[in-house]
DNA sequence: ATCATAGATAGATGATTATCTATATGATGT
DNA sequence: ACATCATATAGATAATCATCTATCTATGAT
């Protein structure tokens, strides 16, 4: 397994929480303070730690403590390349990795 | 909850896993029969059969019966729609969802 | 120093999921 | 009709995950 897979998916995986996915779109326009994030789930501040983490841990979101408050923002590195890679996966390209398939057999030939 | 964040959050869930993802990009260049994907990973038979009905059932990959075969293609449709909505929920817009946050509280302000 | 507040961590729990083996379905060829 | 092959389904299991309550840490205010 190409380990571009396990990374992507990752990120992919982030995304798959509806929860997560608000918060990203949250952060489209700027960073945000935990506490107004906050309010508009009916999550606990717990769960928002722990979506925040993972969010960071994947690299799609970057931390930033100012006194007791933590602000988030998206990594717009991240973002860009999430995207380069879900157009490259889906999307005809010269390099693909199903060119390696052809005349491999199948029970279909 | 928004329910658009409901639905595609499944699509990412769909692609949250490396050997579905690996899949899609296997498509990419066109229609493929199951048993030409399921040669290149080392899963069973009905994993497979698992993994495609996850990525048809919320609408990435088509399916085609011929004779005893199943073939797969990306649904283009989706796929850009996918596509849209990553660009939307991670790029400043007018209609953004933070806007409804200015002034709402929160113990930063 | 003490207290209040914001956020993180620990630990538990129920739900979801990826995988397997065994079996069923459905199509093709003899 | 029967055997074979490709795929799907059923059921089990171990791992992952979203969520909660309880508690800890760190910061700022009195």
């Amino acid at each position: 397994m190409d380990s571009k897979y396990e990374g992507y998916s990752q990120l992919f995986k982030a995304l798959s929480d509806p929860n997560r996915l608000m918060i990203v779109d949250m952060l489209s326009c700027g960073e945000l303070c935990a506490c107004v994030i906050l309010e508009r789930f009916r999550i606990t501040q717990p769960t928002l730690s722990h979506h925040m983490k993972n969010l960071c841990g994947c690299g799609l979101v970057t931390a930033r403590k100012e006194g007791k408050w933590m602000f988030y923002s998206l990594n717009e590195d991240t973002v860009n390349d999430l995207k380069m890679f879900l157009k490259a996966v889906t999307t005809m390209k010269e390099d693909c990795i199903c060119y390696d398939m052809e005349y491999k057999g199948g029970c279909c030939k």
